[in-house]
DNA sequence: GACTGTAGGATTGTTGAACAATGGCCTATG
DNA sequence: CATAGGCCATTGTTCAACAATCCTACAGTC
């Protein structure tokens, strides 16, 4: 069989729903302290069940959109995300080195609590993890090499005890409302790695100032790729999605 | 009808659902790549219906927690939030300086960009909620003060045209999977007030440079605050919590 | 007249079951 | 051995019903 020439990625309801709630946000004119239409009207709306309505306005809810509460209207908390599709491209690049400092900031201040409240345990299930990633990066097993840095890197986060800067951290992280989901696949860069060591021995230490400039240095240098890749107009994976259109009330 | 004495705040079955699904996963000790049990099973496990369990999920996806994938099971991405209940009240004021320089950051690019971006017509509608800012101001009415100045920092925000600044802002705005706000309600700060003001006409002038300042400025008097309310032990409205216990199976 | 409590409607919260869509694995087939 | 297809587990979506909560209006009481 052919393949399919133009694999269009349809977003699933929810976030195609939470989307268009936006727009509705932004055609009614609807700021802060006013109601959005019910559940039910909604659904009728977007021609989606009232399930589908509801996940979708919690998603917008755990992005700080609206406020929710039992028996009374949902609430616009904050101004409409712009009009040009709520999280297209030009967007994301623009947010990124904003994006990158602000996840160098949160990882600092994480790197100052973990040095403090690292149990050996987890430091010696953070040694296990770089091993495995050294090791998956000798071997060129891609897959691997993530799911060992991505260990390495909750374990740190987890660290802080504080799992209000890790949601934070992951907010910034990127987009997660859409599909596009920019990764730098920088495991295999040498100096990372050795970034990644050099961390790994401050907390050892306990020492906090320490672990801090080391997740300084990691960051910047991660802000410089960021530059390079954004200057050579290397955009990140980008997905066909298709718009879900209003329809008219039944 | 005498008060009821302990008037207690039970979180939706949603929210406790999530904070479950949190201690599962450190329970399990469950890290990044690793799967979920399926929904079912969880839905068995907590005692509550699979459309609970799916809104629970997608709080955690939002947070960045797990990742979703249609047939797959569900991926754990990030290490699970501490054993500490997921968000407690020491866990809070430990971020809130964090929160509150990582606002300060977003903050000050929206202005760049806003400056540059805001039309006629917003400037004139910042322009109006500032001034029912000052009347509510004047006649003490708390309500509609908070409704204004919402209002003005929405349109701020919105300027800048970037859903993604937004939703950070936002995200460090606060907890929202608790239900624990911490409102500072610093609306009638003078100092507050004439900021404001200021911020407004260097927008008009399309002075980026002179906006960025202003925002900054403003944070550091607000992250003063924090510091003050912080030292003086004062803590955040808390709210008695109910906790969930994991059911055995069916 | 001001306060209070209560009834009612409107709206969100939660549940259960059913079916569709997707992904992964295994097997038969060339 | 490669692969196409079929099965099964799992998530995605819908529907309908009922519970819990909030707001408002109205009546009653002092």
């Amino acid at each position: 069989m052919a393949y399919d020439p133009m694999p269009i990625r349809r977003d699933s309801v929810i976030t195609q729903a939470a989307q268009e709630i936006c727009r509705l946000i932004e055609a009614e004119r609807l700021g802060p302290g006013d109601a959005l239409p019910t559940e039910t009207r909604l659904a009728q709306l977007l021609g989606v069940s009232r399930n589908s309505v509801r996940e979708a306005l919690r998603v917008l809810h755990g992005l700080g959109y609206v406020e929710k509460a039992a028996g009374r209207r949902v609430i616009v908390t904050a101004a409409a995300p712009g009009g040009k599709g709520v999280f297209d491209e030009s967007v994301i690049v623009e947010a990124a080195p904003i994006a990158n400092d602000v996840r160098s900031h949160i990882a600092q201040r994480c790197a100052e609590l973990a040095a403090a409240r690292l149990s050996a345990a987890e430091l010696a299930a953070m040694e296990g993890a770089l091993g495995s990633l050294e090791a998956a990066i000798a071997r060129k097993d891609m897959a691997a090499a993530k799911t060992a840095h991505d260990r390495f890197h909750g374990l740190f986060l987890a660290g802080a005890r504080n799992p209000l800067l890790l949601a934070m951290f992951n907010q910034a992280q990127g987009a997660r409302l859409s599909n596009v989901s920019p990764r730098h696949n920088s495991f295999y860069d040498p100096r990372h790695l050795d970034q990644h060591r050099a961390l790994l021995r401050a907390l050892r230490r306990r020492d906090g100032r320490a672990a801090r400039a080391v997740v300084r240095k990691h960051f910047q240098s991660l802000g410089l790729m960021l530059e390079v890749a954004a200057r050579a107009g290397r955009k990140p994976q980008s997905s066909a999605v298709v718009p879900m259109t209003l329809r008219a009330a039944r």
